[in-house]
DNA sequence: CCGTTTCCTTGATCCCGATCAAGAGGAGGG
DNA sequence: CCCTCCTCTTGATCGGGATCAAGGAAACGG
């Protein structure tokens, strides 16, 4: 697919901020980086705090840069589902729409780089490549959707949390180039709330299951947010997935 | 948005195929209109016919145009999770991607029509029109598939059941505008086992919670898979959704 | 028409994860 | 240092939905 379009293979990076162009406008040709670079800004959130509300009209898109954002939905008494997870390189906001769809947090502190969504739009209209790039991202986006829709309508806690973690040593491996393999330490960025609204479970639940996880050797923790990997193999077993499905490849 | 790119106010239809042009082009200009014309094709697919198996190279994509079919996910030891219900209007196909990322399944007689993927994609190419308009119907998927995870983590049964009734009827009654009411009749179309797997229940928690609720007269069923609604803001209630969030507009 | 199959309902019991409750451990500020 | 706040862990109990089991009802083919 990308043989149809992709003028050379890439990859452009930008000194202060190395993973925009990965995200948004890979690949981009010299004018549309100029133009991109022209209408950029940055903006950095304290953990913790609001990025936007569910239902706000919401003037920016952009690109994590660093740290990790929360998109979550609450019902009306409370009960709260985290419905993704934004690490660097992921895209937040929807070009063509009005408002944001989820309450948008900041799990840690997280830095963007963003666009005025007026001016994104009018640029993508003079590029189809970059919206070319933008179903990219939104068809990984769904993917990761579906796949979680799995996870959390037919899994058990210990199927769940094994498989939250998998995921996150891989996303770690993957971030520094190395395999994912036995010995990997990574940190898990999020609070036990934060996974259990992830998860569809309750904080008791995630911490029960960590620990027995820990307790049968397949990781230990360092201090409450550090994991290192001991037996990945038996993790990946435990996560319980489809044969052939998303953890083997 | 759309004022951005429509050249005209649309609908356009054509007399075999109406839901096409809404699904697939909507807007498109002659042109573009002959070329998809020229290489459609209708494939119909009998109740509970494998349409595509996950992993398997798939060189078709195009819309419902009559029946439903279901898209799930299956784990290693048999458990089902449905990720997504496709009715007539809805998108199957993954244009870009090499494989298909679930199993396809007819729920009734479903028929599509269908483009030879390698050729909606060399019009892709030259439409960025089209492209926009996949990338909405994507958008609307994702955001189709986080409000299920809202419904599969934090949901109850009966709330689940009552959400899966209350879009049932908003569906029929949009796809014959009229507004959704008191007495609104309309077809589940899937057998409980589907909306077992849809929900995240088993089949008698599903049928234990339609009993329940059709007991305390919220509606009746003609048959095993035909409601009638009786007090759809009691339905509406009991799916305790978010004060503002998606049934409630 | 009846026999077979498939789908659906209902009852009885079990168990996983939620809930209720208490306390341990860490981080930050005085 | 201690104190407070907050996060996390662990224990005891509860309950919603799964599981096991049986039978009813609709669909289908003869």
């Amino acid at each position: 697919m990308s043989s149809m379009t992709a003028p050379r293979p890439l990859p452009i990076r930008c000194a202060d901020c190395p993973i925009r162009y990965r995200a948004v406008c890979s690949p981009c040709d010299e004018g549309e980086l100029q133009e991109l670079e022209r209408i950029k800004s940055y903006r950095t959130y304290e953990a913790g705090e609001t990025i936007a509300w569910a239902g706000e009209k919401l003037s920016l898109v952009g690109s994590v840069v660093e740290g990790v954002a929360m998109l979550s939905s609450t019902l009306a008494d409370g009960r709260r589902q985290m419905v993704g997870l934004l690490f660097p390189s992921d895209f937040l906001g929807r070009p063509g729409r009005e408002s944001v769809s989820y309450d948008a947090v900041a799990a840690t502190r997280v830095t963007f780089c963003m666009f005025q969504k007026r001016e994104f739009e009018r640029l993508i209209t003079r590029t189809p490549r970059i919206e070319r790039r933008l179903l990219e991202m939104t068809l990984d986006d769904l993917d990761a959707a579906r796949e979680w829709m799995v996870l959390l309508g037919r899994k058990t806690a210990r199927e769940k949390i094994a498989t939250l973690f998998v995921i996150m040593a891989r996303r770690e491996a993957t971030m520094h180039d190395q395999p994912a393999g036995d010995g990997l330490r990574f940190p898990l960025y999020i609070s036990r709330e934060a996974m259990a609204d992830y998860l569809g479970l309750t904080i008791e639940t995630v911490s029960r299951q960590i620990s027995s996880l820990r307790r049968e050797g397949v990781f230990t923790l360092e201090g409450n947010r550090t994991v290192q990997i001991h037996d990945l193999a038996r993790l990946i077993e435990e996560a319980g997935d489809d044969a052939d499905g998303g953890l083997a490849n």
